[in-house]
DNA sequence: GATCATAATGAGACTGAGTCTCATTCGCAA
DNA sequence: TTGCGAATGAGACTCAGTCTCATTATGATC
């Protein structure tokens, strides 16, 4: 698993874990030695990993666990979850603890890769969609701006 | 299944089945009697639908033969996947069949619904995806925008 | 309209990502 | 150090979606 870091996390390893040990304890979750090795796998890839992904770096996780931990980490706000195209999810620190950015995705074979756009168009979208969502009584809380089509690999 | 219709097809009832025909002819697929009411199962519904959803409207119908035409419904760009929340894939007519939109999809119960935003963020949003892709060699087709929250009944 | 080759269908078995269960272990508080 | 609730590991389980294969519909040709 060496891939290309596209976004690089905006705070230290030793920040991030102190970022994910306060969001954890705000939600009444230990921050437990699984959990620690976990977030480091997560870190390690760079990119958006699926389970397979993180057992590959990191065989002495446990997939029950990983699934439960992953959950844990996304109620608590430090991971996200990304439905791709394929058939597994993609997991990645949420934002602010990585920048805010977006995602291509192949269509090809389901890889997740992160882009980043223009504060200006950002700005626009967050505008538009507030707007839009408003009207619909729903009650928005991030967006996910992604463009599918075929990675370099499957072109 | 009586939702409210967000997105009008820019197409009437004949002209649709029409259109699909024409597509599915394009890629050697015949236009069945069962993807003919695959097709207004679909329209009915007015909404992205899943499975479930589609056969409740038409129970005449086999889910592995509407996994199946749904695969070559989208192969033949009639039908567009979208990856919820939830564990289920959602389906809605591909643009141009409908207007181009994007989605409020749910965290909490994975619904999808529909939505439209200005001309003059839709072009930005284009152009600047656009450009990130091509730095990462990437082949852009669509674009989704999606807005993930609550919805009115979830909120 | 009858015949034929091929595509599509229906029924059900199968796959595999993700969840659940439960006995055991860990982590924290007193 | 003890005790208790939270977390873990191992494996059974669920269920959306796919595959298989025998049967049936479809459209092309005569």
């Amino acid at each position: 698993m060496t891939r290309v870091r596209n976004i690089d996390p905006p705070l230290s390893h030793s920040d991030l874990h102190e970022a994910v040990s306060r969001r954890l304890e705000r939600h009444d979750y230990r921050y437990t030695q699984s959990r620690r090795r976990l977030v480091d796998a997560i870190l390690s890839a760079g990119q958006p990993v699926t389970l397979p992904d993180i057992v590959a770096d990191a065989p002495e996780l446990v997939p029950s666990s990983v699934y439960r931990n992953l959950d844990v980490l996304e109620r608590s706000g430090v991971v996200d979850r990304i439905n791709s195209s394929g058939d597994r999810a993609y997991f990645e620190f949420a934002e602010p603890l990585l920048a805010h950015h977006h995602h291509l995705i192949c269509i090809g074979c389901g890889v997740v890769e992160d882009v980043r756009l223009d504060e200006d168009v950002e700005a626009r979208v967050e505008r538009s969609l507030t707007e839009a969502a408003g009207r619909s009584g729903f009650t928005p809380l991030r967006h996910s701006l992604d463009l599918h089509g075929y990675c370099a690999l499957c072109a």
